[in-house]
DNA sequence: GGTGTGACAACAA
DNA sequence: TTTGTTGCCACAC
């Protein structure tokens, strides 16, 4: 099922700018139970031409999903602390800046 | 249609 | 905290 691609991303997509969310959060969210590989790999397929705010997304731990000197990683951080999401040795606070999902605000931004 | 493969998660040590 | 192990299952070949 390559729709679930589709949910994935519109999911990314819903993620506000200064927040981060986990793979399996993401996963969750997309109706997507126990599938955050998936996310990860769909992530990875997706095309640069859609402005997927990939970079967003971490693992449970709080850890960017790179590893530490990767040029990925450098850029990921980059594009965080731009939004105020403060990365330090390569890893997030999840305590301050996990996305809390409102559920009127998934409701608007997908429907599924 | 069988196999290998993840930008993961949870748990153990 | 870090590293290793195991479970997972849709997806690409």
């Amino acid at each position: 099922m390559t729709d679930n691609y589709h949910k994935i991303w519109q999911t990314v997509l819903a993620v506000p700018a200064g927040k981060v969310a986990s793979y399996g959060q993401v996963a969750d969210l997309a109706g997507l139970p126990g599938r955050a590989r998936l996310v990860g790999k769909s992530l990875g397929m997706a095309p640069t031409s859609m402005q997927l705010p990939w970079y967003r997304i971490l693992r449970s731990n709080g850890q960017l999903a790179f590893a530490k000197g990767s040029e990925s990683a450098e850029r990921q951080k980059g594009l965080l602390q731009t939004e105020g999401v403060v990365v330090m040795n390569n890893r997030v606070r999840l305590k301050e800046f996990q996305w809390q999902p409102d559920l009127g605000e998934i409701l608007f931004k997908l429907d599924f």
